[in-house]
DNA sequence: CTTGGAATGTCAACAAGGCTGACGTAAAAT
DNA sequence: ATTTTACGTCAGCCTTGTTGACATTCCAAG
C-alpha cells in the first residue's frame, strides 16, 4: 500500500504499471475463484464445463439448449458432450417444450441440485470471505468494475439474468 | 489504508443471491478480460498459455524456468512446449545463469516485446475503460476484493511481484 | 400440403494445452 | 564421490474447445 494512491480526487491518473497490477490481480484471483469448485469436480470426473452448465441451469431452470449456448459461448457439439454426461449421470433432465416441441428445457434433478449446492457453497464461501475482508465499499467497486469490463453482449446477459429467469 | 470502513463490516449482510451475482460477474468479466488478447493471439497460432508466459517474462526479465513454473502453476512439460515455440519464433531467449549454470534466465527479444506491447495495450485499453467508467473508488475496491480472493500462496506471489521484479 | 428453415442431436476428426511417467544431462551441493 | 537440483524431452492420455456433415423434428409460410 505504499503507492501514490489515487484518492477520489485524483481522477484516474493511472500509470500503465498500476493498470498492469489490475491485470495480474484478475489472473491470480480467477485462479482462486475456481480453485474450490475444481477440487470438488475433479473427484467426480467433471470439469469446469460441467460446473458452468449446472450453474446456469440452476440459475434459469427451464432454459433451452440454445439459450445455454448463447450464455456459455461454446459450440453445440461441445455443450452437447457435457450435457450428455449430465443426463446419463442423472443430474440434469430435459423436457420437450410444450409450445415448441423442438426445444428442450433443462432442469436440475435433485442429484443435480445437490452438486450445484456443493459447488456454489464452496465458491460462495470464498466470495464471502473476500467480501468480508474487503468491506462493503470495496464490494460495490468490485462489481462496478467487473460490469464495466464485460463485453456489451455479455453485460446484457448478465443484467438480464439479474432480474428475469429464462 | 481502507481502515475506517471496518466498523460497518457487520452490516455486510449479503444474501446468497447477491454473492451469486458476484460469481457471475467474475465469469462474464473474465471473458471480456481475455477477449482482446485472444483475438490477437489467434491470428498467430498462439494461445493464452503463450500470453501468460510472455507477460510474466516481460514482468520479471531474467526470471528462471523454475520461477515461471511456480507462478503459472503448470508442469514443466506443459510450459516447455510453449517456451519451445517462443524460442523458435524468436520471441524469447534463454541465457545460461552465471552463478548457477543449470538455470536458464528468460528474456523477451525485441520481437517478443512487440507482441507483449500489442497484447497488453489491448488488455490495458479495456481495463482503463472499465476503470474510467467505474471511478477511482471502485478501482480501489476492485483490487481489494481480488486480493482477498486469491489463495495465500498466489497472493504472496502477486504482492512479491508488486515490488521486486527479479 | 409442401417446403424452407430453425432447434436439436450426433458422428467424426482435429487441436490446444493441461496432465503423468520415465529418462537423460549438466551442474551444484553434500 | 554421490546425491540433488534444474532443466529438457519423448511418449501417451484427457478435457474441452473447434469444424464439417448429416438426420430428425417441427414451426411457419407459401
Amino acid at each position: 500500500m505504499a503507492e501514490p494512491i489515487t484518492q477520489s480526487e485524483n481522477l484516474l491518473f493511472l500509470t500503465d504499471d498500476q493498470v498492469r497490477k489490475g491485470i495480474e490481480a484478475m489472473f491470480f484471483a480467477y485462479r482462486g475463484f475456481t480453485a474450490d469448485p475444481d477440487r470438488i469436480l475433479e473427484t467426480m470426473d467433471y470439469g469446469r464445463a460441467h460446473h458452468r452448465a449446472v450453474h446456469f441451469i440452476h440459475r434459469s431452470p427451464g432454459t433451452t439448449v440454445g439459450n445455454l449456448l448463447a450464455i456459455l459461448g461454446v459450440t453445440k457439439q461441445s455443450l452437447n458432450r457435457i450435457l450428455r454426461t449430465l443426463f446419463e449421470d442423472g443430474l440434469v433432465e430435459a423436457r420437450v417444450g410444450k409450445k415448441d416441441k423442438r426445444e428442450r428445457h433443462l432442469y436440475l434433478t435433485e442429484k443435480g441440485r445437490e452438486l450445484e449446492r456443493a459447488l456454489s457453497d464452496a465458491q460462495r464461501a470464498r466470495m464471502r470471505a473476500a467480501y468480508r475482508a474487503a468491506g462493503p465499499q470495496a464490494v460495490q467497486g468490485f462489481r462496478t468494475v467487473l460490469e464495466a469490463m464485460m463485453d456489451p453482449e455479455m453485460r446484457r446477459q448478465y443484467l438480464g439474468l439479474k432480474e428475469a429467469g429464462a
